[in-house]
DNA sequence: CCAAAAGTGTTAAGCATACACCCATGC
DNA sequence: GCATGGGTGTATGCTTAACACTTTTGG
């Protein structure tokens, strides 16, 4: 039995952008590339691409990334999509949002000039073209929301850091300062941490331990399921 | 200046489908349709069509919902987009799903016969085709996680309701009993119901009094951004 | 010895939980 | 007068929030 197909003359096009933040010890920043073609050729964008027929959404996601960084075990989850009739002037595109966390240590290996991407503090991102402004926002947002019960905060850290670090990272995404003891105490009643016997001597004399996190992605995966542990990251 | 296409030939289809959720005062349901034409002619499915190249998506969702119901203030909003490969075997289909509430009165007045529709409690949706139960769990997960921090479950009661009946409706989505004194108390002190000196005796003789929800869509979108709100439908 | 960052405990208040009886009414 | 569902208060434990000083060490 042979059927036609839905719709064949379907005029709307789509995109996918990748929202990609990152942390380097002291801040929280977003990875843009300045176009090199019309149209908007010389402003800064989020990172986008016309997906492949043949390939799924999340994998195509998936792709952007693994050519930009190499990594393969990066964060990565769909944000939202972008519907708005008069989001792009030039035509009809519906764009597929995801959003990524990239550690310090892969992000560095990342080659930027030959990708003409640049790091912007989340607090100075320019203007940039159609809707990828809110998109950054929608980003951050849900990004607030989620840290406060998974610990995907990690992510954006190396295998080892020190809870100064660590704390400092919930500071700028929240922008806001948190009391130590409170957040040490919370933080380590989670049972997401292993204290090593390693001190970290590059910020203080006196050297603070590191810590990892307690990994294995299904960790995230299944244990943050439980309802238990909500909030655990909300200070 | 003529730009040419970002892709002329993109053979990614676009389809919007809807997860509807009713509350009937004792269960939740799913309205699903029996599809009338091939393929999967004589199927459940979810109600979807494909969006005219000319309407925002929000604006299409909304619709699709308005031709059904005729109702303009229905609660809508964007669940996630499907994209899987595979998901269709007929041909490559994106679907960005859209979830909405309807209030009991609102959907006494949907012609089911005439749209092949028919309820069914969320325990006990049959097979459906492609990804739809997928969709529909994660609809109710969704609205799950919502309604701890939202008052969206108002949108399944009519205007006036009793505290009995609103705590049904909580009852039912979180599969789960409350304490009617706790809930009470949580409930009254989120400060977004206002009672009436009307009792409803249709429930039982002594009959229980009727409250309204604090109206006013703003309060929904403002008031609850404030994150003191959190968890207070949490029980 | 001192500057700079790391690390540590206690108290008070608010919130969530558990729990059982009286009330109003129609029949 | 009794059956049915509606309505109410308190005591306990837990979680959060506020708060300041000591430790370590390199220079």
């Amino acid at each position: 039995m042979i059927l036609k197909k839905y719709n064949k003359n379907q005029e709307i096009s789509v995109a996918i952008d990748c929202v990609i933040i990152g942390y380097d010890q002291k801040k929280l920043s977003v990875l843009l590339f300045q176009r090199q073609v019309e149209p908007f050729k010389g402003s800064w964008s989020l990172l986008g691409e016309v997906p492949d027929a043949k390939t799924s959404m999340d994998k195509s996601a998936q792709d952007i990334i693994y050519k930009l960084t190499g990594a393969k075990d990066i964060y990565l989850s769909q944000l939202k999509t972008y519907g708005d009739l008069d989001r792009d002037p030039l035509e009809r595109v519906i764009s597929i949002v995801y959003y990524s966390l990239i550690r310090v240590d892969v992000f560095k290996k990342i080659d930027l000039k030959k990708y003409n991407a640049k790091w912007f503090d989340l607090n100075e991102v320019p203007e940039i073209i159609l809707d990828h402004n809110q998109m950054i926002n929608d980003a951050v947002s849900k990004l607030r929301e989620i840290a406060k019960t998974k610990p995907i905060g990690f992510r954006l850290l190396p295998k080892l850091f020190t809870l100064p670090q660590l704390q400092n990272l919930y500071e700028c995404l929240y922008s806001n300062g948190f009391d130590s003891r409170n957040f040490r105490k919370k933080i380590l009643s989670s049972g997401f941490l292993k204290k090593t016997n390693i001190k970290d001597k590059s910020s203080s004399r006196k050297g603070a331990f590191l810590y990892s996190f307690i990994d294995s992605n299904q960790f995230v995966e299944e244990k943050t399921k439980d309802t238990n542990i909500k909030d655990v990251f909300e200070f």
